[in-house]
DNA sequence: ACTTGACCTTATAGTTACTATAAGGTTTAG
DNA sequence: CTAAACCTTATAGTAACTATAAGGTCAAGT
């Protein structure tokens, strides 16, 4: 039996964490103690380590609750996590692709900037280049 | 002279985030038609379009208001952009990381559960993966 | 003249997953 | 006895929008 901040310890989730997944009944309200401070068991813990596992896949907590709805029910969640899953990928390797090209163009503006002489009147600056969405070589406008 | 409508389909800017934009100070008060529409110039667009090319490189609001800042006071943001790019780069770097391990780790996962039978009592589902954490050989627990 | 639909207006609340703050109660060590 | 290090609740803030409600305006068609 652990307080909130031991379970904090333990699992890496902060204590308002805990108190709002527990306000938004993805975990159940735990037993108190008779100065009515939070006392969680072993299966407490292990909910909320399944949670914050899930969190760091990146799973939403909307379907977090329902994988646990399921485990609740004792019925198989495993065709839905599944899918899950492989939604999960989809939109990760997406994000993945976005970013990468926002990289390509980050550091294309950023390399241009540097062979920009520093310009007072900012007939030149990289604020151009960020405006115009120009990354190459036609630094030449206006 | 454009209406908001007019200006959102030329920009691809939503016209509640115009609205927003405006709202947080981040475009100024445009002119209003005698029925009180919004009327945008040129000048207003081209603002619009700014902060809608930086949003795109993933700048913050507050960077790209103090980038317009330094604009408008006429001072060269050339310095402080290229400082946002550099430490946008990092940050982007970062994550792309981040989700490349995620990745990796939900598609182990996908495979390790592709492996298992079909299971009704939940010994061997995949909700048991994420809650161990295990991505690899050692599926045999429990 | 009238209605329908596509615009526009404002204000307000909701989204996601937390994080921060305020204002106070409890426990333990010095 | 008091200061710290816990715990409690309630409420508001974060980022960047998005959605909803409730209504005003305008052009086209019948
Ligand atoms: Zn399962
Ligand atoms: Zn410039
Ligand atoms: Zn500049
Ligand atoms: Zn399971």
């Amino acid at each position: 039996m652990l307080s909130i901040g031991e379970v904090s310890q333990q699992t890496g989730v902060s204590t308002q964490t805990i108190r709002y997944y527990e306000r938004i009944k993805l975990l159940p309200e735990p037993k108190r103690a008779g100065n009515n401070y939070r006392v969680y068991s072993d299966s407490d813990v292990e909910r909320l380590r399944f949670v914050n596992r899930a969190r760091q896949l990146d799973f939403a907590l909307e379907d977090i609750a329902e994988i646990l709805a399921f485990r609740y029910q004792n019925a198989p969640p495993c065709q839905y996590v599944m899918n899950v899953m492989t939604q999960q990928i989809t939109v990760i390797e997406e994000r993945i692709g976005d970013l990468q090209r926002l990289r390509d163009e980050l550091v294309n503006l950023h390399r241009v900037g540097l062979t920009m002489p520093e310009d007072i009147e900012m007939k030149q600056c990289v604020c151009h280049l960020i405006k115009t969405g120009q990354s190459n070589e036609d630094v030449n406008d206006e």
